[in-house]
DNA sequence: GCAAACATACCAACCGGTTGGTATGTTAAC
DNA sequence: GTTAACATACCAACCGGTTGGTATGTTTGC
């Protein structure tokens, strides 16, 4: 039995509380607005623990945003969108899919990486650099599919896949903060719908009625 | 002589410093690490002067909120882009105006209300209420434009002029998002690209090099 | 096998500095 | 001479971070 093994079973670390505590914590207070303390509470850990584990507060954030990548990685990898035969297929089922998880309260749903690199991209450059490893990552795991769709169907335009890739991306923080300012999530669905009509056009597939996806072969 | 004129013209009184200041502190570091002294340091004024003219610094946020919609308000009324005949042409020269000041460092072009708003959105319910106003009342101004193109084409689709309206303020703020995430300006361009493409298709426009745009009539 | 030596995980109390905010002036305009 | 516009001095609470210390392994020498 390995160590790691030990720890993800049994008696999770106070490393391990602070990190949940931290996912949950700052994307409803933002990274600033939540204290040490406050994650020492709601991890039910003292100050000591946490120095002990993470060098600064700033250490922490970095530590957060690594284990957000981790976490939604593989949230992502196991999510069905990949089913599809055609890779345009998948990437709309990606953008469905990122969609229809927009249930819950806003903290539950938004980003960690998106809400604490707008806090701090200009004062905590770790902090900054591993939300930007978690964002352009995640674009990175989109960025096949839609090389793939480009070549099934002969596309070489004036824009990448990598762009298009960050694209979604941009539309989907977007609409966390619309969501945010608005106080509700149907903003930011009524958003991703536009990204899915986008890329429905920019690959010539025919504008259908968003109830009936069954026939999805092009 | 309007009390309005004398405080725009001769003398800035300490609220019209501080209000300087909230913009150009809150755009670098954020609204929970910008202190009251902060803002004070950089506007010249003292702690006092700060008190007096805003209750507390939530006050200050709303009112910096409020401040912003104005001179932006002012300064998009006043762009070029509203000189074109064409409905549509006036809508895709707004998102080229957005691309096109995209210039300078990050805290120079980025949005204010959208940083704040990300910020504070579950705990000051006054400055979320203030970005919201902002974000949404500069989307109205491109309602009408998007609704008489929508019309002289005959466009009744599944989605609304106000809906794409938002979507384009949500591409603008994630593009904030993924500039500041990479700490450059080149990938929020690119979205801005994307966006604009987006709009032409969405209108049946032919697909043109961006070079060339001088034969803007469709 | 067992104890000394060391390492890890964690805790309660505390520290100096900063925070938003206040109480009490002083100055200048009408 | 009253009122709005500032300045000065100050406060209690909270901030990130440190301290000395304990409990529980883990390794190593013999």
């Amino acid at each position: 039995m390995t160590a790691a093994d030990e720890l993800s079973r049994a008696k999770p670390t106070a490393r391990d509380k602070l990190m949940e505590a931290a996912l949950a914590v700052i994307r409803q207070k933002g990274f600033c607005s939540t204290s040490v303390d406050d994650l020492c509470r709601h991890a039910g850990v003292t100050k000591g623990a946490f120095f002990h584990h993470f060098a600064s507060k700033e250490a922490l954030g970095v530590a957060a945003a690594e284990h957000w990548s981790k976490t939604t990685g593989a949230f992502f990898s196991e999510a069905p969108y990949h089913d599809h035969a055609d890779p345009l297929d998948r990437v709309l089922a990606y953008i469905d899919f990122r969609k229809s998880i927009l249930q819950g309260t806003l903290p539950e749903f938004t980003c960690l990486v998106g809400t604490m690199v707008q806090e701090v991209y200009g004062e905590a450059e770790a902090i900054r650099e591993a939300c930007r490893s978690s964002i352009f990552g995640h674009a990175e795991t989109l960025e096949a599919d839609i090389s793939e769709a480009m070549a099934a169907r002969g596309i070489a335009d004036e824009w990448s896949a990598k762009s298009l890739a960050l694209h979604t991306q941009a539309v989907i923080q977007g609409a966390f903060i619309l969501a945010k300012a608005d106080g509700r999530a149907a903003v930011a669905a009524e958003s991703i719908e536009h990204l899915k009509r986008y890329v429905g056009l920019l690959f010539g597939k025919p504008q259908a009625k968003p109830e009936s996806s069954s026939d999805g072969q092009s």
